[in-house]
RNA sequence: GUGGGUGUAGCUCAGUUGGUUAGAGCGUCAGGUUGUGAUCCUGAAUGUCGCGGGUUCAAAUCCCGUCACUCACCCCA
């Protein structure tokens, strides 16, 4: 029935078997790769203070000013769902002075009330690090460098870094200005919206999609130019180090952030699946206020459907990394199935998966669920069984059967 | 927020210029004798044709509205 009634709401979904398999490799190796760099799993609440987010992400960015569930709590407080995670963290460690571990990764669900579409939810899922630290080449590219080893780690192919920098809060003015000196005289060439955003956002116009406002960027200088020379030495830095280590990204000047906390380096990994969402993850280093203190840190956040979908286009999908499936086991008569609890109970607690029918129905009804449920092996245990002191076991694949005793058949499995 | 496409059984879809009890495949369930699945054979069940309204003697089919899915713009992961 094509109801909505049991459908979830607008933009979110259930993530159920036998999708969810791919979910756990992905976040199993996630855990597994982010130890062996040293960062460790911080779970921060979903529903914050909206203005710690209007906060660090900036009150015009559209993120706040149009995507966020906002709601107000019974005591008369806006709260909001967290629509990115690096917000949540930063409070999280400047509440925990130092004692807070400075090298930490989250994954969990964000909110952002826009309308779905390929490679967008409104309850969507982020696998993200944060490394706190002053400024330093170095760290970026270890967190690139990190981010890189995790597409491996989950055997993506064909995903490419994007680089660039946006500088220094003190560069942005110069920036502007000079872009915009760059593009007026261009200006009639761009279309009515284009001409919008040249007032209120300037930078914006690089990443345009629009033909006739790439054409225009083309014939304007990389925003480096515009930039102090400490901008420029630093991002000549992370990209001399990453040639050390071997990594291959590709600097794009006309790549650009919409949340106003970052500075210095930027990146984003695209991979040719997604769509009009090109992008599975964003990072880039970022200087954030929380009340009294300023954070200065390095991270990213992946995008986990976008990822999946991503991986799929490699050919890897939940399928692979289904669970293995049961040994199953068949009772006839009440005095089997009793025994055979038992049996389920032992053979469980010996760390074998099994499962079995626990209400008397017919032989073969019952190997009809064993074979559905995949089961390689069961176990059929009736009362001529019980009076002997033995098991059938029975190969489902080869669909030959044989009597064992107790000793053998623990053996066997 | 704006625009395009779609909405028929659990799933994938057919349904001709509006015309009688709306179909297929897959799946589900039951049988093919006594305790054996998958294969094979036989049979069965299941639809407010997304929802509401309108036009018509007659609507799954045409019109309007609405909701949802989907894609794109915008923005972003």
């Amino acid at each position: 029935m094509a109801s909505t009634q049991f459908q979830p709401i607008q933009g979110m979904s259930d993530i159920a078997p036998p999708d969810i398999a791919l979910w756990q490799m992905i976040e199993n190796r996630a855990r597994e790769i982010f130890a062996r760099y040293c960062f460790e799993e911080v779970r921060t609440p979903v529903l914050e203070k909206t203005e710690l987010f209007s906060h660090s992400l900036g009150e015009t960015t559209e993120v706040v000013t149009k995507e966020m569930y906002t709601l107000e709590d019974r005591g008369g407080r806006q709260l909001s769902l967290r629509p990115e995670g690096t917000a949540g963290v930063i409070r999280y460690i400047a509440g925990s002075g130092e004692a807070a571990n400075n090298r930490l990764f989250y994954l969990g669900s964000m909110f952002r009330c826009e309308r779905p579409q390929a490679g967008r939810k409104r309850q969507f899922h982020q696998i993200g690090v944060e490394a706190i630290g002053a400024p330093n080449p170095l760290a970026d590219a270890e967190v690139i460098a990190l981010q890189v080893h995790l597409l491996a780690a989950w055997g993506l192919e064909g995903a490419k870094v994007r680089l660039n920098t946006i500088g220094l809060p003190e560069d942005r003015a110069a920036v502007i200005k000079g872009l915009r000196e760059a593009i007026r005289p261009h200006l009639n060439e761009l279309p009515e919206d284009a001409q919008q955003r040249f007032k209120t956002n300037v930078l914006r116009l690089l990443d345009s999609k629009d033909e006739a406002v790439q054409k225009v960027v083309a014939k304007v200088p990389p925003v480096i130019e515009f930039m102090s020379a400490e901008s420029r030495a630093y991002l000549d830095a992370v990209i001399k180090t990453l040639k050390q280590l071997e990594i291959d990204v590709e600097v794009d000047a006309s790549l650009v952030r919409g949340l106003d906390y970052y500075v210095h380096t930027v990146w984003e990994v695209v991979h040719g699946s997604l769509g009009a969402q090109n992008a599975l993850s964003g990072g880039g280093r970022y200087r954030i206020e929380v009340g009294k203190k300023t954070f200065d840190g390095v991270g990213f956040a992946m995008g986990v459907e976008r990822v999946i979908t991503a991986l799929e286009a490699n050919g890897i999908g939940a399928a692979q990394f289904a669970p293995a499936p049961p040994v199953f086991i068949v009772s006839l008569g009440e005095a089997a199935l009793n025994e055979n609890l038992l049996l389920l109970q032992m053979l469980r607690q010996r760390g074998v998966a099994c499962e079995m029918e626990l209400s008397d129905r017919k032989v073969k009804a019952q190997m009809k669920r064993a074979n559905k449920t995949g089961a390689k092996q069961v176990i059929i245990r009736g009362d001529t069984e019980l009076e002997k002191g033995i098991f059938v076991l029975k190969d489902m694949k080869e669909g030959t059967q044989r009597e064992v005793e107790l000793p053998e058949l623990m053996e066997l499995l």
